[in-house]
RNA sequence: GCCAGGAUGGCGGAGUGGCCAAUCGCAACAGACUGUAAAUCUGUCGCCCGUUCGGGCUGCCUAGGUUCGAAUCCUAGUCCUGGCA
């Protein structure tokens, strides 16, 4: 196995997960999560920061903290760091372990697309034109139905449209995903919630339920996963016996 | 106690005689997704039946009333809020 994957939504305990098979596995953890990348606000983005039992090293987390927020920062920019860390930690023969909730920078970083690289294009984004208006600029039926009233994809559309892409490689890893039924899901969500507010997060108005329910979407349609349920007692050592059986 | 205002679907909040099963927001539910993805967007959202179209029932605090017709007007009651005591 040359890379481990560990997805699911938010308050599945992902990073735990990860943190004590780095150890057992000598492998270091890369952060895929869309949020984590932004410097600051800790406790919001739920970023973690396991230590090593009695005085060991810590588990070193690549990709929190790589950007200033507001800056621009997308996929495309995530896959590139994503790819340079793992080239880092393999060339010191270590373990690399994807860790995160976001969906498709998992997705584009095994299997890039095409469109990946194609950059924005600031003069049309400056103009804010009004959906109808995107809509005339493009091909009748060229768009998905849901994606009809949608600025950003019909934005997003037009540029792809005046660029050629250029698909990169893929890799190949071991996917395990955790997940646990929506109750168990939720009462997880809102006790780390509860445990974040006392430790000083501000309110932020987010609904973590809404986006567990929407990452449960993704990565439900996505294949090549092993799920593993972590209401089940004893979760851990199948997956430790799947990566053994990987091997 | 008096005066004024208010009670609407899970919540907030429109509507002030027919166009109302009731704008909208949130929540919920089901999805989409290829450079903002914890984002952005789509659909459903009183109950029952029928595939679309539709049909039936209940409904805007409670009880009466006016009216061809009431969430909307009138009367009484209950509760809430603000002002005066």
């Amino acid at each position: 196995m040359k890379i481990l994957v560990i997805c699911g939504p938010t308050a599945t305990g992902k990073t735990t997960l990860a943190a004590s098979l780095a150890k057992k596995l000598n492998g270091e953890l890369i952060s895929a999560d869309s949020r984590q990348v932004y410097r600051g606000r800790d406790l919001e983005t739920n970023k973690e920061r396991p230590a090593s039992p009695a005085g060991g090293p810590d588990v070193p987390i690549w990709l929190y903290d790589v950007v200033e927020p507001g800056e621009e920062f997308s996929v495309s920019h995530w896959v590139k760091l994503a790819r340079s860390a793992i080239s880092d930690i393999q060339k010191r023969g270590k373990l690399p372990i994807v860790v995160g909730g976001t969906g498709l920078y998992i997705k584009a970083l095994l299997r890039p697309f095409e469109t990946i690289n194609i950059p924005p294009d600031k003069e049309l984004r400056e103009k804010k034109l009004s959906v109808k208006e995107l809509q005339k600029m493009i091909p009748r039926g060229d768009m998905n139905w849901s994606d009809w009233n949608n600025p950003r994809r019909l934005i997003r559309r037009i540029e792809t449209s005046k660029h050629k892409g250029l698909r990169g490689d893929s890799l190949k890893a071991l996917i395990i995903g955790l997940t646990a039924p929506l109750p168990v899901l939720y009462k997880r969500i809102d006790e780390g919630l509860e445990r974040r507010l006392r430790s000083g997060m501000r309110v932020t108005g987010v609904n973590e339920r809404a986006i567990a329910r929407r990452q449960l979407v993704w990565f439900k349609k996505q294949k090549n996963i092993h799920w593993f349920d972590i209401s089940q007692k004893g979760f851990e050592d199948d997956i430790l016996r799947l990566i053994h059986e990987q091997d």
